[in-house]
DNA sequence: GGTAATTGACTTGTCTGACAAATGATGCTG
DNA sequence: CAGCATCATTTGTCAGACAAGTCAATTACC
C-alpha cells in the first residue's frame, strides 16, 4: 500500500484554513469584520461560492458569525471550539501561546488519569493489543520521526478508547494534538530528549493489572515527567 | 429590550440540522451514502448551493465526508465531534441513547470536580458575582422554567470560567447540554423534583473558601445527588 | 421637537446553469 | 493475471441573478 498522500485540500477547506489561522494567530481579533463576501472573495481571487463554503466551515467551528448587512465578524474567543481537531491543527501550525499550551496540558492532566482508571476497569484484550502495537512502534522507530510519533499518539488514543466512554474518546484528537506538540517541542529544544518509553510500558502494565487507582497514578506520573521535560526546556 | 427571538435558521443550517439529526438518531448509519448532490438537493427541493453548504457544516463537525465520484458518506462514529454544541443540540432534540447519557455524565464527573478545584484557587470576585447572580436566578425562578434552567447552566459555566483554563472552558457547552438534559429529564419523569439549590449554594461557598479539595468534593457530592435522582427515576 | 413608522440601500442568502477537476470503474494490453 | 489507459460520473468551482434580511436615514405624526 503506497502511503496515500492526502489529496491536496479543496479550495474551500484551504480558504477556511487560511482564515482560521489568521484568526487563531490574532491577525483578526474578536469583533473584527472580515469584510463583505464579494469584496473579500474578490481580493482572494476566488468565487463567492468557495468563499462562502469556507465561512460556513468557520461558523461551524464557532470562529465567526455572519448576518445580512452586518457582515462576517470574528466571534469572542469563548465561543471558539478550541478542542476541534481542525482548530487545534490550525493553532499548532504556528506557535500557540504559552498559556494555551499550559491549559491544554492541564486538561490532559484531568482527562487522561481518569481515562486510565476507566481503561483499567473496562479494557478488553483488543485494547491491550492496540497498546502493545503502539509501544512496539515507539520502540522500533523512536520519537524523532513521524512513525514513532504516530505510535505515541495511538497509544494515548487507545487508552481513551479502552475507557469505554464515547464522550471521553471524542477528546482523543485534542489530546493527540497535545501529544504531538510535546514531542515536536522537545525535539526542537532539547538535543537528547529523554525516552519516555519506560513510563509508557509501566502505564500499559498498570492498566493490564486492572487496578484503576494504580493506572491513574501511573498516568499522572507519566504526565508529570512530560511536563517537567517541557518546564526544563522552557527554563 | 424585547427578547430578540432568534432569527429563524437559514436554509443551509436548517438542512444541516435535519441531516445531522437523521445521522445522530441512527437513521443514516456510518458508511451509508447520502446520495449525489443533485439527486438529494432535488428531492429536498433546494438548490445544490444550499445543500452543499449544509454538507460543509456536517463535514466540519466530522459527521460526513465527501469525495468526487464516491459521494457523501457518513463517517464512523468515532470521528464525530460529539462534544460540539450543535451536535449535542441535535442529539438532544430527540431521545439520546442511555449509554451516551451515561458517558456524558461520566465526563461531567471527571471535568467538573477538577474545574471546581481550579476555580477555588483562581476565581476572582467577578466570578463569584456571576455565580451569585445565577444562584439568585435559580432561587427566583425555580428549575421548572427556561429562566431558571438557564441560570443553572450559567452557574456551571461560571465555574468552568473561574477555573481559568480555556481548554476546560471550551467544554462549557457540552456540560451545559448535560445540565439542561438533567432538569428536563427530571421534570418529565418526576412530579416533585428535589430542589438542588442547597447543594449549589454549598458549592459556591466551598469555592469561595479557596479550598480546592473541599470544592472538588462538594462538586462530586452535587453530581452524585444529580445522578441518583436520575437513577431513581430510571428505576 | 421628539418619537415611531416608512422607505431605501446594502449585504448575506438562495437559485440556476455551466464548466473544471478528481476518482472509481471499465476494459485494454503486456 | 497484473498493470495501465480511458471513461463516465460525481464533487468542486465559477459566474450572474434575484430574494430576503437588516441597518440607517428619512418621513410622518403626535
Amino acid at each position: 500500500m503506497p502511503d496515500r498522500v492526502p489529496s491536496p485540500l479543496r479550495l474551500h477547506m484551504s480558504l477556511a484554513r487560511d482564515l482560521g489561522i489568521a484568526i487563531l494567530s490574532g491577525h483578526h481579533l474578536p469583533g473584527d469584520n472580515l469584510g463583505g463576501e464579494v469584496e473579500r472573495s474578490g481580493t482572494l481571487g476566488v468565487s463567492r461560492t468557495a468563499y462562502r463554503e469556507a465561512i460556513r466551515i468557520l461558523v461551524a467551528k464557532g470562529l465567526v458569525e455572519s448576518k445580512p448587512k452586518a457582515g462576517t465578524h470574528v466571534t469572542p474567543r469563548k465561543r471558539w471550539n478550541l478542542l476541534d481537531a481542525d482548530v487545534l491543527d490550525w493553532m499548532f501550525s504556528g506557535t500557540p501561546g504559552e498559556q494555551f499550551i499550559h491549559d491544554l496540558f492541564e486538561l490532559r492532566g484531568v482527562i487522561e488519569p481518569a481515562a486510565a482508571a476507566f481503561a483499567a476497569e473496562r479494557h478488553t484484550t483488543g485494547h491491550l493489543e492496540t497498546m502493545d502495537q503502539a509501544l512496539a512502534g515507539m520502540r522500533e522507530f523512536g520519537l524523532s520521526n513521524a512513525e514513532g510519533q504516530k505510535a505515541d499518539q495511538n497509544f494515548h488514543t487507545a487508552i481513551l478508547d479502552a475507557a469505554g466512554n464515547e464522550a471521553l474518546a471524542s477528546l482523543a484528537s485534542s489530546i493527540g494534538a497535545a501529544v504531538r506538540w510535546t514531542t515536536r517541542f522537545k525535539l526542537n529544544h532539547s538535543p537528547l530528549p529523554r525516552d519516555p518509553l519506560i513510563e509508557h510500558e509501566a502505564l500499559r502494565d498498570a492498566i493490564a493489572t486492572r487496578d484503576p487507582a494504580f493506572a491513574s497514578a501511573t498516568m499522572r506520573e507519566l504526565l508529570t515527567l512530560a511536563l517537567n521535560d517541557m518546564a526544563i526546556v522552557l527554563g
